[in-house]
DNA sequence: TGAACATATGAGCACACGTTCAGGTGTTCG
DNA sequence: CGAACACCTGAACGTGTGCTCATATGTTCA
């Protein structure tokens, strides 16, 4: 994990502020964490579905067809984030019921709900 | 956008809960808006980037070195940043300075934080 | 048990993503 | 001007991602 060439080798601009922020800065182990839960929720997917689950539990097959999705999509989406302890089961004869199952999580999406809502609002030009 | 096979095409356990929720559904260009936000942070190396920048302005230059990435990768990155209004440019000479410029996502990104410590210390399975 | 149903899973494919290399743009200074 | 420097950009490459199809697992009910 060291390619240090191409770039310079030498900080610029305030060598010690910049030695002092080495220690600041997050570990390893927590920026892969907060990437892969942001990860979870940049997929618009995803976004839908925790939004559908934010309302309520939800079978896989009236979530499937609620989003418009093949059954098998919505599964293996369910899978990555049951595997994240994003989303929990809860089985009732054939059927499979998800729910949300982390408060956190919620609270990010809606403040991130909130953001992009007020940018809509703003100038800010988008992408492609 | 509309497969519709594979998956049952009707609701099973409340058609008129599930037809309401429909309705409640976040709209298409904000869930696009969000997964992109999302994105943005779902990678660990502009989580890095983001983390150190909320400490205040660096150029690229001191940017690549303090996170041992080489000049282009770290350009490419903060032009994906830039482009999606997270970041901000200063031109001084030579050099760019980059700074934060969305308070917003300084909170999202603050919290996820909060988020994932919280979680390192409960029994949670980590992926692969 | 066997048919019908709800969900899970694996393989395959097209596409997106992050990095690197090589070279381009813009600025400073001799 | 031209060399040196800081940064930007495009092409190429390996890898990851999300979907679909086909099929397996697990449950209910006759």
């Amino acid at each position: 994990m060291a390619p240090a060439a191409d770039a310079c080798d030498v900080f610029h601009i305030d060598p010690v502020k910049v030695a002092r922020l080495r220690e600041a800065l997050i570990g390893q182990a927590s920026v892969d964490a907060l990437a892969e839960t942001f990860r979870a929720l940049g997929d618009p997917t995803r976004v839908r579905v925790l939004d559908a689950l934010s309302h309520g539990e939800l079978c896989v097959c009236d979530l499937a067809a609620l989003l418009d999705l093949r059954q098998s999509a919505t599964s293996h989406q369910l899978r990555l984030l049951r595997t994240l302890r994003l989303v929990r089961t809860r089985r009732a004869g054939r059927m499979v019921f998800y729910a949300l199952d982390d408060r956190h999580i919620v609270t990010l999406f809606r403040q991130g709900l909130r953001h992009v809502e007020e940018s809509e609002a703003r100038p800010g030009r988008r992408l492609a």
